[in-house]
DNA sequence: GCTGTCAGGCTGTATGACAGGTGTTACGAG
DNA sequence: CTCGTAACACCTGTCATACAGCCTGACAGC
């Protein structure tokens, strides 16, 4: 073990990542909110004494990094708080590194589950309503699997939504959404009727247990669900190989 | 409410947006890992036939977007996934909104209590040491505020990586360790004596039934652990007046 | 009141140029 | 033969300039 030693690295910074800083700062000093604009690029070359190349180049990266919007004939725009960082960030994980997947089921259990009880203690009645049209829907859409799949991923919401959380609401979008998308789809058409059915058992008590407001049967039933996708998935050939759990 | 019309928003891609996707496609069939270099500049004004600045913002974006290390003298490359993007959206939505501090607590929540749990039925002797040494070092510290709440990361971060989960290690760093950095520092300095007692007593059941193997005893000490923070921000006169529960 | 037009400001893109960093290669001193 | 160094090729960082295209708002016309 290696003591702490007060000598760090040297690094020139380029100008390009100096203005990156200097205009987070002026978002963060201005409290600039979402929604509104920042100063033009030619404001910048004279505020900051570079060129306009430079400016450019800072305000693509604080683009990609999802703090701005760029757009054109307009000034930059401060983003919204989105799930949009968080898809890009999972699909990344999972493109570089296939165990990824099964990983990501594991955060989403623990999400999903937190999701679900909070639901059960400050869902209001617009959200039971949401809740059992979800409910309602996805009964007549048990025989389309796609479909199915689609109204799933809209019920996890909804509870996110109930549970008056939004960070919760963007990971649950994030995970349930962005990942069905992706690499889950291929798994769940490889469902059988059987199967579906004892998710649809499984959607039906979870919703029952919010609705009532009993948050431990709730989370029951929501780490019953998502483990049994995890299951589904360990068994399925195209993950299993380089599962070494 | 509307029915769904076929029209959607017209929308012009930019030369450097596509060039983002290109390079991103680049990346994807070439199955580039971290380390892997990309061509040159040069090779892409070539190749995808547009100027050298739009090629660098696109550069700029992805390394925006984390996907890219840029470095002067040497060609981009990719990088590695790494807690780094959650922090920072997790420091944007902090900065944007206060209330986010509380519910980022609530995803902790879940975050930390799965960790907990997996971490209870997959560590090795290995994580079983590290985890007694934290829980040393922890008791030795009581009476230093700052160097217990730094230890108090450390062994949150060890019981992740118990977990076995890559992707629940990258949260709980960006969550636990992350956001006492910004936020919560304040907090931590105004606990008593007495609730760091407390704390200590929690951190201790929470390690033993980890080293137990008993999953469900380490998610009731988890939660209660986690839920206590939340309960002390709760009462925390910064916070409580923008919470509308 | 609605529409078409126009001007000003802003971003998108290209070109050319030069400075400075990096790694390699080959040469020369010991 | 080895080691250090100097030259070189390649690359990124930065700048200046120019022009096309888009957006907004104002104003005139129907």
């Amino acid at each position: 073990m290696q003591t702490t030693v007060p000598i760090e690295k040297l690094v020139k910074k380029t100008l390009v990542e100096q203005a990156v800083e200097q205009v987070q700062g002026y978002i963060l000093v201005q409290k600039l909110k979402p929604g509104d604009v920042l100063p033009s690029e030619m404001r910048f070359t004279e505020i900051l004494g570079v060129s306009r190349p430079v400016v450019r180049e800072a305000l693509r990266t604080l683009a990609g990094r999802g703090v701005l919007t760029i757009a054109n004939g307009r000034n930059a725009m401060v983003s919204p708080v989105s799930a949009t960082m968080l898809i890009q960030f999972f699909e990344r994980a999972t493109q570089l590194n296939g165990v990824a997947v099964l990983e990501l089921l594991e955060v989403r259990l623990g999400i999903e589950v937190q999701s679900a009880m909070l639901a059960a203690s400050r869902r209001t009645t617009t959200d039971v309503a949401a809740l059992r049209t979800s409910i309602e829907q996805l009964t007549q859409s048990r025989d389309d699997i796609a479909s199915y799949s689609k109204l799933d991923a809209e019920l996890h919401l909804r509870i996110a939504a109930a549970s008056k959380n939004e960070m919760l609401q963007y990971f649950v979008e994030s995970l349930s959404g962005g990942l069905q998308m992706t690499s889950l789809v291929g798994l769940q058409h490889r469902r059988t009727r059987a199967e579906l059915d004892e998710v649809h058992t499984d959607h039906c008590l979870l919703v029952d247990a919010i609705v009532t407001g009993d948050s431990d049967i709730a989370r029951m039933h929501m780490e019953r669900h998502v483990n049994s996708a995890i299951q589904a998935m360990r068994r399925d050939p195209e993950y299993n190989n380089e599962n070494v759990l």
